[in-house]
RNA sequence: GGUCCCAUCGUCUAGUGGCCCAGGACGCCGGCCUCUCACGCCGGAAACGCGGGUUCGAUUCCCGCUGGGACCA
């Protein structure tokens, strides 16, 4: 069965590099109906924080991404490692190393000035006397000759030479253990066949898979994902805009339209660029994932994010839209109501946000009127023609749709002026702005007092102009 | 600096030797629709980094260069 892992580092927020490296794990295990195990890698105790393991898990939730064991924390797995590092000691395949940080730097300056490679030199590897109180790392015995060679899945064939690896520390003099025997081990002890990760580990692989090997542990494969760059090429980063899965959620973007966005990103199926969750895990494979990095690219993901706000059935976005309205202070929002009035918004709104803030005016008391629309459409000629608009909404079966059209229409020929002119003073009169969804659909949907009383009010307005 | 990875429109990509004077999508430009703004529809500009091979024929295979990136230091 295929296991597959996500194993982020709690120090900060779920990015979106990180969170398309969960996506194609979890899309992978998915299609190939087997396991998707989160590990949370907090052994970096300075930087990693609980907030930062809520944040994330609260993310892939978010992003629909859920997982089948852990989360495992790295930091209540100490012993385990210094078990495993103590095995390669004594199978001969690690080795004590006496050598101080100062002697180590001396030797790389001085390698560098003769323009060697800066690497370890071995000089513990075969020491016959060991100094009894002094303190030490353990190095890993690296082969001195031969190749390491892997066929990623995603990147063919990749091939080093052993003899370009140096004896690496597998663990520190306080007992703690470095990454790439940390990583081994639970990858190990947690039966990882298939390690989907970005391409930035590479060239940790080959230390790894001596690890395996020197463990006498089957290989897992290797998939090794292209990075997500920023507009100028260079890794994504804070100043390169939003780059937080959160950020996003908070602006109001649909987990949807992100998973769609990240897995365009770097992957392909032909032609077709938009996908719901059970495409891709029907479609998925790592055979179609790019080689190359891809730039991060916000106008994209805006656009699907309007195509899913666009399509998504008005009762399903309201609990998404509600967090929003509140944020404006809108308290109270019955959900019916609101999904009877969003349809004409989703069709214009980009992101949850920009909805909320179109739908103010069915929610304020008293709104506002934008001074250019109001000097402009709100204008002593309109006023007989608001004060009629008045007395036929006041009849109750006057707030159908074909019906207000037909009056408008009506109005517009008897008293010679324009549609445009009729529908932007009640648009202005009922919006407080020019531009809003169809007239025809807010008076329908809009609450019929209040209908009455904005009109009342844009009346009493342009009276006051006059006097 | 060393090791490794990568290279099709501005961006994401399709393309696995002839179907390609390169297709789709976002963005951009123009038009249509229209009560405003959008949506939608129609049309347009826009790319195979360079140089060698291999081949009857290369975007597609091989080599070099250039450029970009990652890791280590």
């Amino acid at each position: 069965m295929v296991r597959t892992r996500f194993a982020p580092s709690p120090s900060g927020y779920l990015h979106i590099g990180g969170a398309r490296t969960a996506l194609f794990n979890w899309l992978f295990a998915r299609h190939e109906g087997g396991k998707f195990i989160l590990r949370i890698e907090d052994t970096d105790v300075a930087r990693s924080t609980q907030a930062s393991v809520d944040a994330i898990l609260d993310s892939l939730r978010w992003l629909g991404l859920d997982w089948d064991e852990g989360p495992y924390y790295q930091s209540q797995r100490k012993e385990i490692y210094v078990d495993y590092a103590n095995r390669l000691l004594s199978s001969d395949h690690a080795y004590r190393c006496f050598c101080t940080p100062e002697e180590l730097g001396e030797r790389r300056q001085q390698a560098q000035k003769e323009g060697k490679q800066p690497k370890y030199d071995g000089r513990c590897r075969n020491l016959k006397v060991q100094p009894s109180h002094k303190p030490f790392v353990i190095r890993f015995k690296t082969p001195l000759y031969g190749t390491t060679t892997f066929n990623d899945l995603v990147k063919g064939q990749i091939q080093y030479n052993n003899s370009e690896l140096d004896d690496f520390i597998i663990m520190r003099s306080d007992s703690t253990v470095t990454y790439n025997l940390a990583v081994v081990v639970d990858d190990i002890t947690m039966s990882i066949n298939h390690i989907i990760r970005s391409d930035d580990h590479i060239n940790n692989t080959p230390r790894q898979m001596l690890i395996y090997q020197a463990l006498g542990e089957n290989l897992p494969s290797f998939a090794h994902v292209p990075l997500i760059m920023g507009h100028d090429k260079s890794r994504m980063s804070k100043r390169h805009g939003a780059t937080s899965i959160s950020a996003y959620r908070e602006m109001g973007y649909l987990p949807q339209a992100m998973v769609n966005y990240l897995v365009r990103l770097g992957w392909s199926f032909g032609d077709q660029e938009i996908f719901s969750c059970e495409d891709l895990i029907r479609k998925f494979t790592l055979k179609n994932v790019g080689k190359s990095a891809g730039i991060f690219n916000p106008e994209k993901l805006l656009w699907l994010n309007s195509h899913y706000i666009k399509t998504t059935p008005s009762n399903l976005l309201v609990d998404s839209l509600i967090p929003f309205l509140k944020e404006n202070g809108h308290q109270n929002i019955d959900r019916d109501y609101l999904s009877h009035i969003i349809p004409p918004f989703q069709e214009r709104s980009k992101t949850l946000k920009d909805m909320a803030d179109g739908l103010y005016f069915y929610f304020q008391d008293k709104i506002s009127y934008d001074p250019k629309g109001a000097k402009k459409f709100l204008t002593p000629r309109i006023l007989p023609i608001l004060d009629q608009i008045t007395e036929q909404f006041k009849k109750p079966d006057a707030y159908n749709r074909q019906k207000i059209e037909a009056f408008f229409r009506e109005l517009s020929s008897s008293e010679s002026i324009s549609l445009a002119k009729i529908a932007q003073a009640v648009r202005v009169s009922l919006t407080g702005a020019t531009v809003s969804p169809g007239i025809f659909e807010i008076i329908e949907t809009m609450d019929n007092d209040l209908v009455i009383q904005r009109l009342d009010e844009a009346r009493c307005y342009i009276k006051n102009l006059s006097v």
